[in-house]
DNA sequence: AGATGGTTTAACCAAATGGTTAAATATCTG
DNA sequence: CAGATATTTAACCATTTGGTTAAACCATCT
């Protein structure tokens, strides 16, 4: 029996491989439009070893979510609570979810396209994941008003505004760089960005949210 | 010959019911995802039919997106033409862009996979109007730093800011309320919205670009 | 070395899918 | 009405796709 790895990790090596090669193509052509073979193929391994290792295309889909929404929701908190003003623990906020996008190209297609098709296939934990951020962000919110430095919004609201903006940005903006036809003013209006996305962002939210 | 439709608005009845079909189940499901029998079906017609009115699944999709795109920009143009501050400029644009998301439930999901798929799909024209709304937006944003009431920012990340919230918010909102274990106060966190997703978004924008 | 059992692979399969065809059915014109 | 043309349809087809199988491969243990 040669389950070293299995017993140490949890996961063998070729399963990761496996992984990853389908993080990609899920990026690049969403659920229904990956196909098997080029998984295989991308993670130089036969199609049987792929339904061996990990199983169907959903469960492997269902791997892929877990890589790559697994533990935000995780990292937020806790940066979150490392923070002690509620104008830093919203940048905070921002901060991490600009640091995973950064992190993980995969992200904003694969999340672009679970809510385009109503998170149908993203599994419970994720969405209670979701929630529990929201929740968080209302946290801060409402400490923030309490000590007159936030107006009244709706949380909710401002999380689809820091995931919208982010997530639409990050793609939005290798679109535009890929057209070869547009004027060159046209594509450096957003090359005055002062630092990331993510300060870019929390930069407007926090004028936004702020009391006067 | 009974051309007499196609001769008057260059498409026949039939197509627009097929058209229309196409238009849900693309939404529904994604260009991979959506299968030409399903369309055919709902649209109560035999598949040939479509074959025969419209032609390949490209050209089909093609025909979905002009028909939810199409305008957008136009809209836009003019709307924007007849406010005359750069705030209420401002606040035209998002307003359009809200109004037409809400009279077409399925552009959300069709622009964000758009999108997620680098625009693959997207036709060069339909690039060019956003290309054209984007240099808008810059004007309307110039003026207002000139006339000294917004500050310096980026139009393009703007544009990503505006887009991204009113689509991640249109299709999080119908996420978040189909999710039956979800506390109520989770599910309220956004009723406080006053007004339209749209009247939010231009409220805290401005909020965002105004000098102090 | 040989037996054992996990792992990989080439070949295979049934179902689904985009697209076509030839015949049938409307519709219009003279 | 008859002929011509436009439109719809049932049946069909080639290919693709997710998934399986039986045999080969390989590390380990005795």
């Amino acid at each position: 029996m040669r389950e070293r790895e299995k017993e140490k990790t949890g996961t063998t090596e070729v399963a990761l491989k496996i992984l990853k090669a389908a993080r990609g193509v899920f990026a690049e052509k969403g659920y229904s439009g990956a196909r098997m073979d080029e998984i295989a193929g991308r993670a130089g391994v036969n199609k049987a070893t792929l339904y061996y290792q990990i199983g169907d295309k959903d469960t492997l889909y269902a791997g892929v979510i877990h890589q790559v929404l697994g533990d935000v929701a995780g990292k937020i908190a806790t940066a979150v609570s490392m923070a002690g003003h509620p104008r830093e623990k919203l940048a905070a906020y921002i901060e991490v979810i600009d640091a995973a996008v950064d992190s993980n190209p995969e992200l904003p297609p694969i999340m672009l396209r679970e809510v385009a098709s109503d998170g149908t296939h993203l599994p419970r934990v994720v969405l209670e994941d979701m929630a529990q951020v929201v929740t968080i962000l209302a946290g801060i919110i409402e400490d923030g008003k309490k000590r007159g430095v936030f107006t009244e919004v709706s949380p909710f609201f401002i999380h689809c505004m820091i995931m919208g903006t982010i997530l639409m940005y990050k793609k939005a903006a290798t679109i535009k760089d890929r057209q070869p036809w547009l004027p060159a003013g046209m594509k450096n209006l957003d090359k005055k960005l002062k630092g990331s996305a993510g300060q870019a962002v929390a930069r407007l939210v926090l004028r936004a949210l702020d009391k006067q």
